[in-house]
DNA sequence: GTCTATACCGTGATAGAC
DNA sequence: GTCTATCACGGTATAGAC
């Protein structure tokens, strides 16, 4: 249904181009100017597919927060004891980071200067809470250790899990690349650098 | 020496504002007028004291760079077994990110528009390198766990530590809540989330 | 669907009075 | 050391031809 090679742009095509763009140089850093050089066509023409700069913007960060609560919704993510539920989360959300890649680096880098940033930051904190809900159910289950409190641990497990996005490159090997990924991801995360004694 | 209150500003001073508002709105989105705003005086009086927006930042990202070099100098990250001395320097940086909080997290959001933030990024990069380096060499000593790469394993721990800037504000306790933090990152960033068996 | 031309405003920076 | 006034430029966005 969808044409696989086009000339014309669609809102969806000129999309991909103006993220990279975006994550090189910034949301605030790149001009109408800029993206038009990168789409090859006049600034003006990207006024007929999309209204201006930051619909490009909440195009953006919703696609990336929907991969995100996607996550919230499989079944891995409902059923079973709250330790496999945020371990699977945890999985869950290194492989949307990849999959979506540029798309939720422009999410994690809103600073809230416009009224969809603000927007995109709101969700993304409704995000964080549900997750740190969680850990917390992980911790009175006795699964977690309780030494470090549950906001301040969810907090540091997705400072490790989001950072993913600013040196992570896809090298042609796919899938196996991301698999690998996640399960450093969930094996820091979880048992840590040293070695179990 | 230095007078404890003053009404003029010195480059100093007027760092600290500027750097505060860079913070919050983004380098690239903070414009001359901004500062001139929540400094209390004109745009043109900022330029008595600073040669322009770009000296503020290369004054703010020096700072940074200086604390976290330092780091590697102690006596801490050059003696023992490379173990403690990864653990001192984790526990170092995510001191030195509280002390310094403002200025370090101006130099992690760099993203390399101008020659100023191309040179921060570069000394950053060293930084990570060294201590890729010590985490490789405790792996060697068969401290650290070989099942994940040292650059990935290195990545993730700073992806952790670095993540502070993002959330951490002091609220008063002074040293005994910066202590507290760095005991957290450390105990999850070598013994995970899990409870040990 | 893309272009050229242009409106209009905010930007970083400077000149010179006080 | 701070101000007002001003500059040249680049910003987002629109109008209208093709």
């Amino acid at each position: 249904m969808t044409m696989p090679k086009r000339d014309t742009y669609t809102p969806d095509s000129l999309l991909a181009v103006a993220v990279e763009v975006f994550n090189e140089r910034g949301y605030d850093g790149t001009s109408m100017e800029h993206l038009s050089q990168a789409a090859g066509i006049s600034k003006s023409s990207i006024y007929h597919h999309v209204r201006g700069k930051e619909e490009l913007l909440h195009r953006a960060v919703g696609r990336a927060l929907e991969g995100l609560f996607g996550i919230l919704d499989e079944s891995g993510a409902t059923t079973g004891r709250a330790v496999d539920r945020l371990e699977y989360v945890t999985r869950r959300t290194a492989d949307v980071l990849v999959e979506e890649l540029p798309y939720v680096t422009l999410l994690l880098r809103v600073r809230g200067n416009t009224g969809t940033e603000r927007w995109a930051m709101e969700r993304r904190r409704e995000f964080d809470q549900r997750v740190a809900a969680l850990l917390k159910a992980a911790v009175a289950e006795g699964d977690l250790r309780a030494d470090v409190e549950p906001r301040l641990a969810t907090r540091l497990l997705f400072g490790m899990i989001n950072s993913v996005v600013e040196w992570y490159r896809p090298d042609g090997r796919g899938t196996a690349q991301a698999e690998q990924l996640a399960d450093a991801v969930v094996r820091l995360a979880f048992d840590g650098l040293r070695i179990q004694r």
